[in-house]
DNA sequence: TGCCTCGTACGATACTCACCGTACTACGAG
DNA sequence: CTCGTAGTACGGTGAGTATCGTACGAGGCA
């Protein structure tokens, strides 16, 4: 069998419709910002049950659509497993250099933070 | 007479009390972005009166505190008047580029919903 | 067919937040 | 001292949201 895409669809923001008001509420919580700085590492796809967060599966559902519908990742069905995947040309093309510089702004802080 | 500083002290988080978290909170609200885009353009301190917002004084109030408690401006009572500047330095130690690309990604975001 | 896993849907709860109006304080000007 | 202006404090309201638990659906596997 050849792990089809399920026909189960999700609804996505357009590039166009993308907001930037949205993308930063997105980010501004630390649940989903840690999602966003795993996908960035990761460079590829990976399913919600890959994240050990400390909350519910309903929590963690509830998550990963504020991040979908905002724009800053994508979702597809593939089999049993939804499989995220951050939207980084559309946030590039749409505000150049901000999703790296959160990212970079997230690490430094992590860094600090650990260092004390 | 001097137009001196007012005793009267406002609480700001030092530098290294700031959160990535609360910064990216207090930017996606479109008021609290107008004024800090205004405040980026002043390049100077301005008066909370200066700004025209379409709320009450009393949400103009809850606004600018949110912006100060976040660490994205400093305030500073001058007689009657407070006086609002960017903490452009803490923010760029903190956070290199990231005022510059969420400023940026503002202005571009205007520029595209304005054009159609 | 039946089971297990991944994730959803829904209802409930508690908290935050954007907003308002009113009453108030601080300061400068006359 | 009195008045006007800038901004605060406080209480309230309605909307949003982070969280949970339980019940459910979809798909792979035995």
């Amino acid at each position: 069998m050849t792990t089809a895409t399920s026909s189960r669809e999700l609804a996505h923001p357009a590039r166009e419709e993308i907001r930037l008001e949205s993308v930063l509420h997105a980010l501004s919580d630390p649940m989903r910002m840690q999602v966003v700085r795993e996908l960035a590492e990761a460079e590829g796809e990976l399913s919600c049950s890959y994240f050990d967060l400390p909350v519910t599966k309903s929590t963690t559902t509830h998550h990963f659509r504020v991040l979908r519908e905002s724009g800053v990742i994508q979702q597809v069905y593939r089999g049993t497993a939804k499989m995220n995947g951050l939207r980084r040309d559309d946030l590039a093309a749409l505000f150049p250099g901000l999703l790296d510089s959160v990212l970079d702004a997230a690490a430094r802080q992590e860094r600090r933070l650990a260092d004390g």
